[in-house]
DNA sequence: TGTTTATCTGAATGATTGGTCAATAATGAG
DNA sequence: CTCATTATTGACCAATCATTCAGATAAACA
């Protein structure tokens, strides 16, 4: 019936996110968008929407390619135990690698004005609800298996879980120690696994 | 011998930092900046500089008057344990606040992309570090007046402050749920002060 | 009071922003 | 082969961006 899309969807949306992700949206002009996804700028819009809706688009290719690869240790089908200390491990080597130095994407369009946009406030709070709940799930799962005492409620435990992970990544991006992350992964092992 | 400014430098820095703090850098227009300052644009180029200078202006007026205020109970004269003590509680009753909406302008500015800029990722650093010496400071009190155990060693547990109260910010701009704040901080204290 | 000197002002700079359009090219069903 | 349909293209749009300028203004001291 009609012509076909030169690009591959997929491969297009990466390249954005990664823009996105490095700059930040308001420092992402759509030059630089055409520029990294090697598209036309009218396709862009043909294709995705505008500059808002790319983003909402980047963030789910986040969701659906990063966050969920993440998060999968969490999920494995094995001891509750053994997955948390999966999910740290995991969380380390990342924060330690060459790309952790990216930070994360929601955080870093949670700073982003953008933020004020409904659409991209609600993605993005659904985003780490879905983190959260992967967490709360497990810590049933610790309960049930009687693997170690929780010391507080799971919702708090959670939390403080998830509060330590992105301040790490805050620090992580504007220091140079990276020795640090393994000691206070430990760190927060001792306080969340305390028998 | 010539004329004065017609407006009080610190009063302008004052709304151009809360400007930059709400909106970050790249979403703030010199417009926006010429409609807060209530100063005509080339004043403000003729006062401060270009804007990445009104930046760092910003944030060196923030650290002198928001970020020296918050760290004041660390500094107080009184026992190391009661200045802890005094910080968390200041900091849980600013992170519940409406005020702390705003969360914090060295977070939001050093996930900005004008912190790739040296002079900008320098200042950041040096205010966090300014915060991180005034944690190692008074927990070397701790240790002296043998208020309580430090489970770990004090750059670790400095960190692990840091971490947590950056990452409650991270979360309490994306969250709705401040009733946690409370539970956060307690989580914390007793984690840090375990006798 | 007159001269000096810095501040103020609105207009204007060229560059860049996000977004659009008409013309062209490829596709595959009839 | 024909033709309706959709993708691609580079030029194009008005608006806004950060920054600068010349001229008007006003304070300070001799």
């Amino acid at each position: 019936m009609a012509r076909k899309l030169e690009f591959d969807k997929d491969e297009a949306l990466q390249k954005a996110m990664l823009l996105f992700w490095e700059k930040g949206y308001e420092a992402t002009s759509m030059k630089d968008l055409v520029q990294a996804m090697a598209i036309n700028r009218f396709s862009i819009y043909n294709t995705f929407g505008d500059k808002k809706v790319l983003l909402l688009m980047s963030l789910k290719h986040y969701r659906d390619h990063v966050l969920a690869k993440l998060i999968a240790p969490l999920k494995a089908d094995l001891p509750a135990e053994i997955c948390l200390e999966n999910y740290f491990d995991r969380m380390s080597k990342q924060l330690s690698s060459a790309s952790g130095r990216l930070g994360c994407f929601i955080q870093k369009t949670g700073q982003s004005h953008i933020s004020s946009e409904p659409e991209v406030a609600d993605l993005l709070q659904s985003m780490l609800g879905d983190l959260r709940s992967a967490l709360l799930d497990v810590l049933a799962r610790v309960r049930k298996e009687q693997a170690f005492k929780i010391a507080y409620e799971d919702e708090t435990m959670a939390d403080f879980i998830l509060c330590q992970l992105q301040g790490m990544i805050v620090l992580r991006r504007s220091g140079k120690k990276l020795a640090l992350v393994e000691r206070q992964i430990d760190l927060l092992k001792t306080t969340v696994m305390s028998w």
